[in-house]
DNA sequence: CTGAAAGCGCTAACAA
DNA sequence: TTGTTAGCGCTTTCAG
């Protein structure tokens, strides 16, 4: 019911003298124009303040950009697969920009397997990739090919250098241990506080989880001088050996009142919990997985802290999406996500 | 890097052996064409899986949609204000698709001015309307001629009724109130709870917050019979009174361990216990206004449970913008938003 | 190196 | 009632 008024590529074309062929081509760097028109059209473009249409050019566009997505293959319900449901919103949201999302996904244990993926991904080409690294040493290599061969690149979950990177999504570790830390200060003064943490099967990975766990031990420190701090680790693979060495434990402590579970299996200390029930023990998670929800619905889990996961994922595609396609750059490099606390009461919406 | 696929109204058209100016006349409703041309072309829509391009469809329109938005005129970092921002983001959002959001703000505590702004937004016209209801007795007919002149319309914050909206977003008050409830018996298991509400100015408003605090009694009477809650009516415009009636109850009440202020003001009762301190006093509030936030950051508020006020106004722009653009409806049409809880150490990208 | 022109999917004005 | 056609802002041939 109003015009619009906005300054298209005539415009620009108009205002330098040249046609509008001409001001695509210095727009897109595509060659084929003299210093000087590339001068009349920036300045056309500086003056009148020229911003394109991301919908007309998606439309004119005969074909799609694509967008490659590096990330761990996962088992349902973990870290992993609530990343690919975020990825998966984010790939519908722009797919009407004509940005199309393939996965070229790998074994987070095998070193092989992400070798194969990258390869695949240069061999396949793509306009960009979404890089969800595991293996810096390998990483490192391939965003330097990235950048040679002007890739845009985002970095999710964690990020390898600050280097030629669009954005990151992720988070604060460290910040993500105060809240835990500061939530069950609120609910224990003081007393024991268990910290279960996951024994690292592959000591080459990178365990983001020690931040985490200073976190707690500074907050708790600093803040709580009449709280003690024991710390397990716990076998993920096999939950015989979980048991005992939880058994252990409690067997000397019987006085705990928290317990707080350092990595994303909250759910594998509720398993135990449910064949050997504590009276009133807090127990505190981190991330919303869905196996980690079900325990905090169901089971012995008490609350979660969460960095909203499908979010930083979708957030990873349409940044990278609209630095392709709209050549914007997202607002701020480095996003660290809020943190949620989730108890059995708002889960609506997530489960 | 791919052809792309999508079938279009040129492909309609033909399928119906018609031209592509009918096919657009009766997916519009224009008029001007017979029963059996619009079977045909509804018949090749649903065989062919046609879904318009709501880009394209933006672009050749030479007018803009407007979106009328009436809802409170607000405080800096009130509820209405949290609103305002979320309405803005979402206005920023849907203008590329060539829909302008206007606003019509009108004085909650006047009717006259509700009035007003419903005759100006009639006058002006408009393709869809957001309504931030106070008054059900004079949103009640608003609505229904809203529906007469076929202009869809969503409800924010409240709804009236659930007749012809495209649908609603807001809050659960009864589950804030669980939620409430459940966090502070984590703290404290038994003793003295305060319930600071609002006293209501205007009989005649509806008190949303009722059903909260009945959640509240409901919770504790449920599961926490050690615990003992007093309330006190707390008058919002009035410091000196306000400050009257607290000392009052904490004179009589000097054992209560938490407080909840079941309405949106919780940083009032921030100022009163900045002037009188009590120490170890748990203090839960709800909603992340601004100045909620800075209550909890730097005040005595511990923790604010949250329905993303932002993110409600933004979706209720976003679905009404699709709804009008995109023919589409929202995935679910009563949204109730999920229940945040914020404390000291998650504020992190909100404040 | 540059310009002209066709066309992406859709709407809207104008003929018929 | 219906078909035709000219754009919307942009990219992309294809000739110069």
């Amino acid at each position: 019911m109003k015009e619009k008024e906005s300054v298209t590529v005539y415009d620009l074309a108009r205002a330098a003298g040249v046609s509008q062929g001409t001001v695509d081509r210095v727009l897109h760097n595509r060659g084929r124009f003299s210093e000087a028109t590339r001068d009349k059209v920036l300045r056309a473009v500086e003056e009148l303040g020229y911003a394109p249409n991301m919908y007309a050019r998606s439309m004119a566009q005969r074909s799609k950009r694509i967008i490659a997505c590096i990330v761990p293959d996962f088992e349902e319900g973990t870290y992993w697969d609530s990343n690919n449901e975020g990825l998966m919103e984010g790939a519908a949201e722009v797919a009407p920009l004509g940005v199309e999302v393939r996965f070229h996904r790998y074994d987070y244990t095998s070193r092989k397997s992400f070798k194969k993926a990258v390869e695949e991904t240069l061999d396949e080409g793509c306009n960009g990739v979404i890089l969800g690294p595991v293996f810096d040493d390998l990483s490192l290599p391939f965003v330097g090919r990235l950048r040679e061969m002007n890739i845009p690149f985002v970095y999710i979950d964690r990020k390898i250098g600050n280097d030629g990177d669009v954005a990151f999504y992720g988070t604060d570790f460290y910040q993500s241990g105060i809240l835990g830390a500061h939530v069950t200060s609120l609910v224990q003064q003081e007393g024991t506080v268990l910290l279960v943490a996951l024994s690292q099967i592959e000591p080459s990975f990178a365990d983001t989880t020690v931040d985490r766990r200073q976190a707690i031990f500074d907050y708790f420190s600093e803040h709580c001088p009449g709280i003690t701090t024991y710390s397990v680790e716990i076998d993920t693979e096999n939950e015989a050996v979980r048991e005992k060495t939880l058994d252990a434990f409690f067997a000397e402590h019987p006085e705990v009142r928290s317990a707080i579970v350092t990595n994303t299996r909250a759910y594998q200390f509720d398993e135990y919990l449910r064949k050997h029930p504590k009276k009133n023990l807090f127990v505190l998670g981190y991330d919303d997985t869905r196996r980690n929800l079900k325990a905090l619905r169901d089971g012995n889990v008490s609350a979660i802290i969460t960095r909203g996961i499908p979010l930083q994922a979708k957030n990873s595609v349409i940044s990278l999406a609209n630095f392709i396609q709209g050549d914007r750059r997202p607002e701020t490099k480095d996003n660290y996500l809020h943190l949620g606390i989730l108890t059995k009461h708002n889960l609506h919406g997530l489960f």
